[in-house]
Order: structure tokens, then sequence, then C-alpha cells
DNA sequence: GCTTGAGCTAAAGTTAGCTTTAGGAATTAT
DNA sequence: ATAATTCCTAAAGCTAACTTTAGCTCAAGC
């Protein structure tokens, strides 16, 4: 039975529709911070559910869960975020989806030029001058097509 | 040295940008398919060159190697592609593509109903109505905060 | 008070997309 | 002919974001 303020993993997963497992890794990513009962087991705050909440969606949005812990981050320490904290942290957030439309878009639109030519000589156009629309995830240097790799090869 | 039409694994990475490491992985997932000479190791044709440069563009738009399979698979088996060949299968990428830019754009548009209310009430605008914007990636089901979640919990 | 369900930890497994390592073999350069 | 490159395969390693498993402990219900 969840007491007043503080509810189980369980709980928080059911409001969440999160896995157990999946909040039990946020913990140890710094999404969340738990306090423990006396037996140890987690006891979250009700607020987690909206905490967790803003995760998921960020997560929709393409954001790594270590942008999200940035991000969670700005929200103030000691006391339960209210509406407005939600507010302004979720404007930050647009701001920075509105980028990556756009950079998928300015993208998009040099790919038309290819299309366009029907060469696909994507060093002049496309991807040349690296457009980033989403960092990079593999290591290692992406740079593309040497000279010969422009002509139309038959 | 690189005989007319054939290439070593060496020049198409240079050629590419491409780790001599990612080009075998490629070939892997079935994305090339490159002959064997006497002694064993890999030729591939000059036309590999723009193959691989679109999977790279591809990645770039954020599609997996296995659509990007799929995609490439379209091209007419048994002679090299030409620059019409090119042409189509880019458009047909561009129209997924165009799908992409628009799921964003209408779930970022939805969050904006959330910052305005700054209840975050995600169940009833955001996500409730799940908008996929890209195929969840991790395992498991995601769906988004019960009733109570969507009160303010000063 | 005992059974059952929920929780706990630590470690290993999973997928994607590669890289790194280890130990050879084929090519190319001198 | 020999040294220096380049290439080969197979297997293991890496990051992200989790899940699964194993073995135990806690808490709740009857």
């Amino acid at each position: 039975m969840d007491r007043r303020n503080e509810i189980s993993i369980g709980t928080l997963a059911g409001r969440t529709g999160l896995a157990v497992s999946a909040i039990r890794y946020y913990e140890t990513q710094g999404l969340v911070a738990p306090e423990r009962n006396a037996g140890g087991q987690r006891r979250f705050l009700r607020s987690d559910i909206r905490r967790l909440s803003f995760v998921l969606i960020a997560q929709k949005f393409g954001f790594t869960l270590d942008r999200i812990r940035e991000v969670l981050s700005r929200l103030p320490q000691g006391r339960t975020p209210t509406a407005k904290d939600w507010t302004e942290i979720s404007q930050g957030f647009r701001a920075e989806l509105d980028e990556q439309i756009e950079a998928l878009t300015r993208l998009r639109n040099k790919l038309d030029g290819c299309i366009g030519c029907g060469c696909l000589s994507l060093d002049r156009c496309a991807l040349y001058n690296p457009d980033d629309v989403a960092a990079d995830k593999g290591a290692g240097p992406r740079y593309l097509m040497g000279d010969e790799a422009v002509r139309p090869e038959g």
C-alpha cells in the first residue's frame, strides 16, 4: 500500500507503463533518485510519475538519456517541480526540437537537388558540407565520395 | 593496382570515407556483394562507391541498415545501376523522409498544447495517441501515464 | 505464521552498428 | 628476394537502452 506521497516501484511502473527493470535502469542513469524504506525497497514520490513521463516523451523525440538527464537537472532541487517548472523546461526542449526538424528539412531539400540532376553527385550538393541532422551514433570519420564517384559510371 | 572495373576494399574505403571494417560489416548485412579474386581478396565494382555513398546518406537521414537494404533491393539486378535508377530510388526515399518530418512536426505541435496549458497532461494531448515518430528501438510496451499523473501535484 | 507476490542485487544477454584484436596469407614495392 | 603493405577470418569488445536470470529478502493476505 502506497502512503501519502510515497509509491513503490511497481506502482510507478503501472502509472508510466514502464517496466520495473527500466525504472531501475533509469535510476542508475541518474534520471530518478528514489529513497529507500526500512526494508531497503525504493520509495518514489508521486511527482516522479510526471518526471518519468517526461523522459518517455523526450525519448520519443529522439533525445538520449544523457541529454534528458541534463535537461532534468535544470529542475529545481529540493522541492517538487510545479507546473510552471515543467512548462519552462518543455520550452527549451521545444527549441531543440525545432532545430532538429529544420536540419532534417534542409537536408531533404538538398537531396531534392540531387534527385533533380539524377547524378546523385552528393559531394557537391547533399552531404559534402555536413548539415548534421543527428549527431553520429557510430564512431569513425564519415565523409562522402571522391571525384570519381561523382561521374555517372554506366 | 585496381583494374578496369574492379577495386579493392582499401580503395573503396578511401573513396567513401568508410573504414575497411565497416565495409566488411556491410557485406555481412547484404548491402554490397563483392566478388573474390584468385587470392580470396574482395573485388568491388566502381559502382559500389555510389552504392555505399547512398547507404551513408540514408543513414544520415536515420534509416536503419535493414531498411536501406530493402530500398537497395529495388535496384535492377544483373546490371550496373544507371543515373535514372538512382533517381527513382531517391524519390521513394524522399517520400519516406517527408513522412518522418511531418510526424515529427505533428508531435511538436502537440507538445505546444502541453506547454501552453502548463500541466503537461500528456495523456490527453501529446503522446497518448501515439503518433509514432520513429519506430521504437528498445523492446517492451510504452504507453503513457494514468489519471493521477495528470493532476498537478505541487 | 506461512504462503505468495513484489522487490532487491549483480551479472549476463540483446540489438544495432561497428571497431579492435589476433594470427595468418596475398600483394606490392624495392 | 625480401620487406612492407594490404587483406583475410573469426571472435571479442563497445555504446545505448534495456531485459532476463539467478538466488534471496520483504511485505501482504488469509
